[in-house]
DNA sequence: GCATGAAATTTCATACTTGAAATTATTTTC
DNA sequence: GAAAATAATTTCAAGTATGAAATTTCATGC
């Protein structure tokens, strides 16, 4: 931190090299979610035949059991409005949700899991759990816990202050 | 790395509270990852009316001007055919990318940037290594060195051992 | 020289994803 | 209490993504 050409977060034009090895690491990191991701999509179609979208609704409602409103579940999984529409809506005729009217306001739907959905995803999120714990498990604790350091200044970096979040 | 229960890598049952570790971390990958994507493909659409999946198809043909063969780019990718032939439907119908046969084989095509795609291509990609410069600029070298190392740590992981890469 | 299998793409059915527009219901304001 | 703004969803058009099946072409064995 001496050199100040080093420095790439100060205003004016970054190093070029600093910049060319922000891309690399951000491509790096890229690859590796996708990689994993790729793995864990993979597995949920082969072992449950399901789909990630579908899981992540899943894991949604199941952490509220007395259910979500569409809107919550959207803004919960950070897509939007029309795509729950449509997984729901699968996942209603799978019989792994239900949907219960809001008393009080006819606009909103109340979305929960049956009880068939909650045992298949307890099922699949131990599954899951072993899974990822196979690629992350063979981390140092101390690795982990600087990945999560990082993690957590990238989140709050610059280029990144669109809404902050508040969440369990 | 003294207590034996702490170490989740060994065979048998990983110990319950690392298990947990993993995933929380995982979640916080693929949160950061998920917010950095939504944002570049945001800027791509504000700023360039274009998607991250023409930009990376693009990007992979920027760097091969003699042009790559459609199972080539699907490769290069990590993307299935099917995907790919429709992504260049569009890019070839904008002028920026150029359908040539290969000589001697009818079955297989060359795809290439044109000029066109070429100067787009260049002009958002120094856009977007600035907002990636304003995401990962932040971090020290220090910690950009330990995270590039923990993602390689992660790549070669047990649980991601299907097909190494060859890449530049 | 033809049958067979492998290779390169495309086509297809299905599902996911988005942003925007449309719909319906609630709340606020005057 | 009607009009206007808000809110909760769905619908829609377009694009992305997958795995599987179909197509066309190439390479060989025989």
């Amino acid at each position: 931190m001496s050199d100040p050409d080093q420095c790439s977060t100060a205003l004016g034009n970054p190093a070029p090299a600093l910049v060319k090895q922000s891309l690399r690491v951000w491509l790096k990191m890229l690859k590796a979610t996708k990689h994993i991701e790729a793995t864990v999509r993979e597995k949920l179609r082969v072992e449950f035949d399901t789909t990630l979208p579908r899981f992540d609704v899943m894991a949604a409602l199941y952490r509220f059991e007395e259910g979500l409103k569409m809107s919550e579940l959207s803004s919960a999984l950070r897509v939007s409005n029309g795509n729950v529409t449509g997984i729901i809506e699968r996942l209603v005729a799978d019989g792994a949700v239900l949907r219960v009217p809001v008393a009080g306001d006819k606009r909103a739907m109340l979305v929960r899991l049956t009880h068939k959905g909650r045992d298949e995803f307890a099922t699949m999120a131990a599954a899951h759990e072993l899974w990822i714990n196979e690629i992350f498990g063979g981390l140092t604790p101390d690795a982990t816990a600087r990945l999560i350091c990082i993690l957590d200044t990238i989140e709050h970096s610059q280029g990144l202050n669109s809404g902050e979040d508040h969440d369990a």
